[in-house]
DNA sequence: GTAGGGTTAG
């Protein structure tokens, strides 16, 4: 007996010493067989048990106390919560009350984390007030503990989720005020503590608490840093070193993102450069956020260099690359590193996703989209809103508007990005009073259009020419939306009024506007001017492009084109000279289409395809059927010092008729053929694919640069308005 | 007890 008292006091003062699960078992056994198995003893066991995460030990244990002392609750909630069986950790809680039990200090760090996890906010609010009442908000971890769970339920939007096991609860209560929340105690005596929201109950905590240590810091800055408050963020890391504490990875990697954001490439530098001098270069949080710092700032280069160098890799340092490899355009290298990622077993979550995506958006390359679709369905992610809102602009994007509104549809909650990804979805397919609808049907719903909202309205007025309502939208923006019109806006506008034909009344609108205008600006002016053969206006147009910039290939082409068909060959000679001085070459347009999950290119004129003959067979042949039926080559806007002949051949080659030809002759009847073009169809394309949608009866989208067409019976969905 | 990457436009 007396050695057995000896035990638990060396065990009190030491209970690490026992470090395996044999020890532990060898105690308990002895405790057993010396029959000291008392309270006191049994709690000390359950707490070795625990520390060494032997929950079902534990748990076999405690269950055979009868009035289990505060030592084993304890042991028993933080092992559940270290476990991430946060429901059972409250639970326990609520039953060590119930018994009468009061907690000490060192309980709330566990509860608290378990509310977090949780989200049950309300549940966290009583054991606040509970704690509070105990005078237990003065204990460092409880305080840190108390601060995170603000942080993160209070920062999230308050999502609130109430777990069964509460239901229990006595007397549970609290409410949500706009500027506070009155929150009742666990305990049936009903006591109210009032307690500001969000980052303000983070800050209230961390003011009131006595002692504070870099893990406190760490959470108030993760905080700031959370809800955009950069500035309160970078105050307390330097308030941190007055206080003599000196920033570690934690307080970095909640830094790092704000330099991102600020697209301060200096500071974030800096920043890198004291990592590597305190040693922690290598870790893994600071190494996704400097990579995706460097990416944010049009560095991918030093995000590659970053990212090789870590030696440990996990799922969000891969994505960090993905992602800003696609915030760069790098769409391929972006698919390629993805597909490595999954190679390398890391697998893709959530996030993953939803940067991924938008890379087959932009190459509208649809099989990819589909694959990953499909994971993305086979990992469970499907409701995820981010993932949803991609898949919706993807399909879309790669032309398949039904399959993205039928994802929309489908969707259980719609946000602003996901409203205007269908929106603009619609706008691009030539939806725009569908569109405009459902910019509509967004308001009513309660949602507040944001900016990218309004550009996608615009856009869809634009593709139908609907003037008047845009004018309305984009008035709307400053009058009830307190929202400032930017670039976008006034580029949609622009270019509706160009469109419309109202040449004049878009160039007024352009020279005035609130922003400077970019040369892209002015470029879809002047392609209206050429839509709408105004040469006068063209050039004054093209002088303002040529001054911005000087060597917009588009401008000088689109001129040489229009004073080509106006028969103004000294001007176009000027020009050509112009362009040679400068060494700009034309871009080559090219055409691509996915068959048999490969993507086959083409460019205008070239006769590498191996399909060569058959396209060129195909082509003609139905170019007979076409002139019986009245198609007359529009040379026009192609070349100018070419025979006839020669023009038509040119014309025969264009890359968006070799691609339609070739999708043609590989599939089966009936088949629909989507075609990707790097610039504008041309217009006398634009003729000769609706012919071959009639004559094959084929459906043929043809997605360029601005929007999709859709062909079909000899008709295009843009009703010949684009 | 603390940290990093994401969707819509251009």
């Amino acid at each position: 007996m007396s050695s057995s008292k000896t035990l638990i006091k060396t065990l009190i003062k030491n209970p690490t010493r026992i470090k395996s699960k044999s020890q532990a078992k060898q105690l308990h056994a002895q405790f057993i067989r010396t029959q000291s198995l008392s309270h006191t003893s049994a709690s000390i066991v359950i707490s070795i048990y625990t520390n060494l995460k032997l929950l079902h030990e534990a748990l076999l244990l405690f269950k055979t106390l009868e009035s289990p002392p505060v030592l084993a609750w304890k042991s028993v909630i933080r092992c559940f919560t270290d476990q991430s069986l946060f429901s059972r950790a409250l639970a326990s809680f609520v039953e060590m009350r119930a018994s009468g039990r009061c907690p000490d200090h060192n309980v709330f760090p566990s509860v608290l984390k378990s509310c977090t996890m949780m989200m049950d906010l309300r549940f966290g609010e009583s054991v606040h007030g509970f704690i509070v009442r105990l005078g237990m908000d003065c204990d460092l971890y409880t305080g840190n503990a108390l601060m995170n769970m603000y942080a993160k339920l209070l920062g999230m939007g308050s999502k609130i989720s109430v777990g069964k096991v509460f239901d229990e609860m006595p007397q549970r209560k609290s409410t949500l005020g706009s500027c506070c929340v009155v929150t009742e105690s666990v305990d049936l005596e009903a006591e109210t503590c009032i307690m500001p929201l969000g980052i303000d109950s983070v800050r209230k905590v961390f003011e009131l608490m006595p002692r504070k240590d870099v893990v406190s810091y760490n959470t108030v800055i993760a905080g700031y840093a959370q809800s955009g408050m950069y500035e309160d963020a970078l105050r307390m890391v330097r308030e941190m070193g007055t206080s003599d504490l000196k920033p570690d990875a934690f307080t970095l990697s909640s830094v790092l993102p704000i330099f991102s954001e600020y697209v301060d490439v200096i500071k974030g530098k800096e920043i890198h450069g004291y990592v590597i001098r305190k040693g922690i270069d290598a870790d893994v949080y600071i190494g996704s956020s400097l990579v995706d710092m460097y990416a944010k700032s049009a560095r991918i280069e030093d995000s590659e260099r970053v990212f090789s160098h870590l030696y440990r890799r996990d799922s969000i340092s891969w994505n960090s690359l993905v992602a800003g490899y696609v915030q760069n355009g790098r769409y391929n290298e972006a698919l390629r590193l993805f597909r490595q990622m999954v190679a390398a077993k890391v697998r893709p979550g959530a996030v993953a996703f939803s940067s991924v995506i938008p890379a087959c958006a932009h190459l509208a390359t649809l099989h990819l989209g589909k694959q990953l679709h499909g994971y993305v369905l086979r990992g469970g992610f499907g409701s995820n809103i981010f993932i949803a809102s991609a898949l919706v602009d993807m399909y879309s994007k790669c032309g398949n508007i039904n399959a993205a509104r039928k994802i929309f549809d489908r969707m259980n909650l719609h946000d602003e990005v996901s409203w205007t990804a269908i929106i603009m979805g619609h706008a691009l397919h030539g939806h725009g009073h569908e569109a405009v609808s459902l910019f509509e049907e967004m308001k009513r719903q309660g949602v507040k259009p944001n900016q990218v909202a309004f550009v996608a309205v615009l856009t869809a007025c634009s593709h139908v020419g609907l003037v008047d309502e845009a004018w309305g939208y984009f008035n709307s923006m400053t009058k009830v939306y307190g929202l400032n019109q930017e670039l976008e806006h006034y580029a949609a506008v622009a270019d509706l009024l160009g469109r419309a034909g109202k040449l004049e009344e878009a160039y007024d609108f352009i020279s005035k506007m609130r922003v400077e205008p970019t040369g892209s600006v002015w470029s879809t002016l002047l392609s209206s001017c050429s839509v709408h053969k105004n040469l006068e206006l063209a050039e004054k147009v093209a002088e303002k492009i040529f001054t911005i910039d000087s060597e917009n290939m588009g401008a000088y082409v689109l001129m040489c084109n229009m004073y080509a068909s106006n028969g103004r060959w000294k001007e176009m000679a000027k020009l050509r000279l112009r362009m040679r001085k400068k060494g700009l070459h034309k871009k080559p347009a090219c055409s691509w289409i996915e068959m048999k999950n490969k993507t086959h290119g083409f460019v205008s004129g070239d006769r590498s395809h191996p399909s060569m003959d058959r396209i060129n067979e195909f082509l003609k042949a139905v170019m007979e059927q076409m002139e019986k039926e009245g198609y007359v080559a529009d040379t026009s806007g192609v070349l100018h010092d070419v025979d006839e002949e020669h023009k038509r051949e040119l014309l025969f080659g264009h890359s968006e008729r070799l691609a339609v030809a070739f999708g043609i002759i590989n599939t089966e009847p009936g088949t629909t053929i989507r075609v990707t073009k790097n610039i504008r169809i041309c217009t006398d394309c634009h003729v000769a694919i609706k012919f071959i949608s009639k004559i094959t009866e084929r459906e043929i989208i043809v997605r360029d640069n601005s929007r999709f067409h859709h062909f079909n019976r000899g008709s295009c969905s843009c009703g010949d308005y684009w």
